[in-house]
DNA sequence: ATATTACTTAAAGTACACTTTGAGTCAACA
DNA sequence: TGTTGACTCAAAGTGTACTTTAAGTAATAT
């Protein structure tokens, strides 16, 4: 008795490529990083199916959080040798997280900074350039210095 | 009469670069990408100063939301043209802006898997060896498809 | 006085993540 | 049946942002 699920389509590898938002050469590109298994036909061609397009978007939205290829690479070598090395990718993954909230709070303040430029540059525009500061007055004001 | 403030400081590139948190060479890339500008000694050798300390970290800022090299050489250059250009920098860093909030609440939804993911593994290594789930079933429970 | 360290330049090299090229094979349609 | 488009591979090329090297000059420390 097998067990099937009734969508058991195949992809080619282009049409996997748009699924999930790749080019094909990026998904080579990924294979030969050892992070993608595509199944092959008897012709050798490359086909794609259903989970892969989950595994996919999960390794995407991994590298999103600013995990490196060589990481993903690692995290999958892991996920393949088994169970005995769930510790060593709760590791990794929640050393990503850290670095990633840490970048998250770097990232707040870089836009805090943006913002009060962009309302600067809104204030002075509505005022029409009446008083013409210069730039070395506007930094001395400016001055948020950590 | 000449306006002075009493901290005329006048920084090496090596101290600068501590001051700032870069190296030397990356100072002298960014004064080749026309981004800083500093004095020099009778020397020949550079030297900066305190207004200097300022305007490198408002230019990390605006790189940390994302700008690229390149866009901050445009913004220098607008700067450098005059009032006349503040709609055309305040365009670009409303632009910059509006990336960055796309990217962030991408990297939001990133993060949120990423926590998923190492919850689910905390619950796994809470269940101890139990019910040693294939990577497939994994994937089915796992499968929030976006 | 000499050894070390910091500076100067231009140019070449590096890391990351792809992207493009080239040469060839295979599949689908008029 | 031809020709268009998609696929195969390996290898070279690209873009961004630095980093390193090399060859030389200058300043500081013992």
């Amino acid at each position: 008795m097998t067990t099937q699920t009734a969508t058991e389509e195949q992809y080619t590898i282009g049409d996997f490529a748009k699924k999930v938002g790749l080019t094909a050469p990026t998904l080579r590109y990924y294979e030969t990083e050892g992070l993608i298994e595509p199944h092959r036909l008897a012709n050798g061609r490359r086909y794609y199916e259903e989970a892969d397009i989950n595994w996919v978007k999960f390794l995407l939205h991994l590298k999103g959080t600013g995990m490196s290829i060589t990481e993903l690479k690692q995290y999958v070598l892991w996920r393949a040798a088994g169970d005995d090395t769930i510790p060593e990718r709760l590791d990794l993954l929640k050393k990503v997280k850290s670095d990633f909230l840490v970048q998250f709070n770097e990232v707040q303040h870089h836009l805090q900074i943006l913002n009060d430029k962009i309302n600067w540059y809104e204030e002075k525009e509505a005022g029409v350039t009446r008083d013409p500061e210069s730039f070395r007055a506007y930094l001395d004001r400016f001055g948020h210095h950590e």
